[in-house]
DNA sequence: CACGCGTGTTGAATCGCTTCATGCGCCGCG
DNA sequence: CGCGGCGCATGAAGCGATTCAACACGCGTG
């Protein structure tokens, strides 16, 4: 599919493009590649001749200590871009993973020069997309380092809530994230048994309502209240 | 100072930049600034019209929650970037503080567009910097997550120590860290009455000794060790 | 069809970390 | 000069999170 037939572009969430940049990022894009839930996309070490842009489905990254504890970093939704670090540096430090049936949207890196070339604009939101995520890995910080289980709890999934709805995920009823309690336990440092007793308390006080592998978010609000969390600032963004 | 004498550049740690490209970056410069101890450089929310490169001395960053809980980002040293998520996405949304008498190099921000349009190496080399802030934080997620106290705290000063030797920080005896432990335990998430009893217990192994707001780092190996950690593959880097 | 496996659930014991409290030395300042 | 504040140190009590141990359910598979 062309870019300028990209169902994403469409929406008001992205900024829109000069022709010539669509035209340049057409031209960029390599193919198309889709991929099952669990599968890993991009593996720690690795030196990746790509980088992809997630068209559809949700993803993670996550990096692992030498005796197997794993930590997931952030969680990638549609018009993210997978695979930057490997590009820019030259090898990943994280691995990535499918949450979810996915389609991405390939690109060579080695073209990544002509783009900051010829396309400076193009160049400045792909800074822009990598402060982005900078600004992301900041708030988990501060949730990791301060906050409270219950609180970490409610700032995850009102996040992801918040993330998926500017990409227009939830759709006619109530969202559904999906993922299983393991990688909320993995994602909030704490153990699978003590992040199933904090969310069974949200699911209590009715913030959500657990499913196999999908957590329905029914009050996004109260969620927010117990995190203190704003929500991100989402004003538009660029889609590579 | 111009930059083309700037002492920093001199050091190997740095790669070479074209002529073309120095003689931007010194035009870029809009002056210097200097800074004590304890000063906030930059602050959550504000909409800063410069970034900075720090000269000398030593930075952290760090976000708070509504009811004061403060967690410590990263750490900045000479070389690094300051505000340049509020340059690219237009807002800060963590504040800088100074660790010890700072020296800043003043940019402008307006002059950024240019800095892409003209010198697509050193948009490159931006965004170079941001990945690698982005890696510093994957670790620093891993660690608040997946360590123990004292993994932290010695994954915490393994990385501070090879990051300040990168750039020529280890002088002539044992380094010293311009840091307090409440400055320690804001950053791994523990209480200062438990960072003090790990730190206590580092101090008993031998691998640091502790001083006012100074931690002297006797053993680098030992604290890589206990930490599970490999350090930052660190190759040459870009200095704007 | 029985079995293993992934996912979610729950109780009980244990431990790591927090909180409370107190004390010391040092420094700047009213 | 005495006082308050900051940085470091330490003991004791309490709680929040981990670990251990089971169990239920659905699903794919030998």
């Amino acid at each position: 599919m062309p870019c300028e037939e990209c169902p994403l572009r469409a929406m008001p969430h992205f900024r829109a493009f000069e022709p010539a940049e669509l035209k340049f990022v057409s031209s960029f894009k390599a193919g198309e590649l889709q991929a099952e839930t669990g599968t890993t996309l991009l593996s720690e070490g690795a030196h990746s001749a790509h980088m992809y842009t997630l068209l559809s489905g949700w993803a993670f990254r996550y990096k692992a200590l030498p005796d197997g504890r794993r930590q997931i970093l952030n969680y990638m939704l549609p018009g993210d871009l997978l695979g930057l670090q490997g590009s820019v540096i030259g090898e990943m430090d994280h691995s990535v993973e499918a949450l979810s049936p996915v389609v991405l949207c390939v690109f060579q890196r080695d073209r990544l020069d002509e783009l900051f070339r010829n396309h400076p604009g193009l160049g400045f939101d792909i800074t822009w997309l990598a402060s982005r995520e900078e600004r992301m890995l900041d708030d988990h910080l501060l949730s990791l380092g301060r906050r409270t289980a219950m609180e970490r709890a409610a700032y995850l999934i009102a996040f992801l809530h918040q993330r998926a709805a500017a990409v227009g995920l939830d759709g006619s009823r109530t969202l559904h994230i999906p993922i299983s309690q393991s990688h909320v336990a993995d994602t909030l440092g704490l153990s699978i048994v003590h992040t199933n007793k904090t969310l069974r308390k949200l699911a209590d006080r009715k913030l959500i309502r657990w499913h196999d592998r999908a957590c329905e978010v029914l009050d996004v609000d109260g969620l927010m209240q117990i995190a203190e969390w704003d929500g991100l600032p989402e004003r538009k963004r660029p889609l590579i």
